[in-house]
DNA sequence: CGTACACTTGAGTGGCCTCAATACCTGTGG
DNA sequence: CCACAGGTATTGAGGCCACTCAAGTGTACG
């Protein structure tokens, strides 16, 4: 199921030190503490579990490459696509701190995860505060796009939520250097996306329809493009400063003027 | 709007220690450090705004006393409720690291603030590492409400999210000290009841009044109670394990046996 | 005691669901 | 190279859950 292997020291930045590249300039020390963190691998094969809904898990995940899933399974099989993990993305959080994991990872295509031991991350904590702030930081952004998700599945008709779906999809596939500026791969299938959105199959097809007969989007080959990016972001009220407009803000090198002063 | 004053050292823990203290054991003088994290305040009126969408922030907000409810306008008037913020909570994540707010927290009760300024969190970071790990495992397991949240919204049914959300709130209440065993105070409306499940107000009243005639649960004079938990929690699936069950691991005492090996 | 807000209930509608059938794709083995 | 099987996508018909609109009833507070 999976395969224990070193990875080959990556010449390039790995995904996660480009990703808390933007929140700390990483000195070549921590940026090599990074790579170190990432050194163990695991590789996961197309739709195998990566993290078993129930299970006890003692290490943290981080995406090195590939694309998963994150679901809750209800008792009576319903299902809720809670967000996709793309690479850079910690996904052994926060299953690892239950006793038993509240949901499932699996993967949408072969996957290359990281495994960081507690130890390692107690490591981080004590020796580079730089970096646990910027994990920090990393960490409370998505949370936005839960709230954002959340908003969606609460009070978005179902066509505005599988429009701002699928941007939110194209900017954070933008953000890793997959897809250009109007398509991107899409992993998904019609029964994900339905169950990311709280709708049923049919009808996330007929939506779907309807925005392809509207000339806005199509899904063709696994691959979504987007014809109209400005209609289409005004149809689902899309502003993607939720994914990336974070403040690069540090708080060793600039704290600044700021303080609580400048709170109201 | 709001007052600035010195809060009178408290005496007992405040309710950002007792819950960091679920996670690490915490010495004299970490909880001193948590203390004084939070000694300047602020107070904030009944149904008056803590954080406004679209603002910028530039400090860190705890919950010291009161309740707040944080969510999310749409350009045509919908709203989303996010969640509730009790005692303990930190409630400037994530607006602080964006340019501008995604969303508002507005306070339900006269509520009590403190104010960290980042300056703060730094050396907190820096110096009290223990401290840093902790409000990361507590950040994390708000996640697991996030998703908790997302399922009742996207996969559940009216009666199984008013069932859900209020049995939610019952444990929350019950671990701060409010509320016992089956009852608890009710600070929503039920117009703020719609909007945090993604129902509308007629709907909420009658899917409350259902839950009533089955003798299950009923709100009186802004209270809860809750006839039958082991029916409304069967009928909600809830299961509160998310909410408080975490693994009390400390990374610096006790990384154990676990790392690597124990992963699958 | 009046005004505002929250709650309650009804009638009618519609968005999305369920069930069901058909078409399509993609890999696999004969 | 084709037949087949399984998953995935598509489309239709009918129904229900939850919505909207609207009116009326508490109930807290100035």
């Amino acid at each position: 199921m999976t395969t224990q292997q070193p990875r080959a020291k990556a010449a390039v930045r790995s995904s996660l030190a480009q990703k808390l590249a933007q929140f700390v300039t990483l000195s070549p020390a921590e940026a090599e503490v990074l790579e170190d963190l990432q050194s163990t691998t695991r590789v996961v094969r197309h739709s195998r579990e990566i993290i078993s809904q129930g299970r006890r898990y003692d290490a943290l995940l981080v995406m090195v490459e590939g694309i998963a899933v994150r679901y809750r399974i209800l008792r009576d099989g319903r299902r809720q696509v809670l967000n996709i993990a793309l690479p850079g993305d910690l996904v052994g959080f926060p299953a690892c701190f239950f006793e038993s994991a509240p949901y499932a990872i699996s993967a949408l295509t072969e996957t290359v995860l990281g495994c960081i031991p507690f130890r390692a991350l107690a490591c981080l904590f004590e020796r580079h505060p730089r970096l646990a702030t910027a994990l920090f930081w990393s960490f409370s952004a998505e949370t936005a796009v839960y709230i954002e998700h959340l908003t969606d599945v609460g009070r978005r008709t179902a066509l505005e939520r599988v429009a701002h779906f699928l941007l939110e999809l194209m900017v954070r596939f933008q953000s890793i250097g997959l897809g250009d500026a109007r398509s991107f791969p899409m992993p998904l299938t019609q029964e994900l996306l339905a169950d990311a959105l709280g709708l049923s199959v049919p009808h996330v097809n007929r939506t779907l329809r309807q925005l392809r007969d509207d000339d806005l989007v199509r899904i063709e080959a696994h691959r979504v493009i987007v014809n109209d990016v400005e209609a289409l972001s005004a149809l689902a009220d899309f502003d993607k400063s939720y994914l990336g407009r974070l403040r690069p803000l540090d708080l060793f090198d600039a704290v600044g003027a700021g303080g609580v002063a400048a709170l109201q």
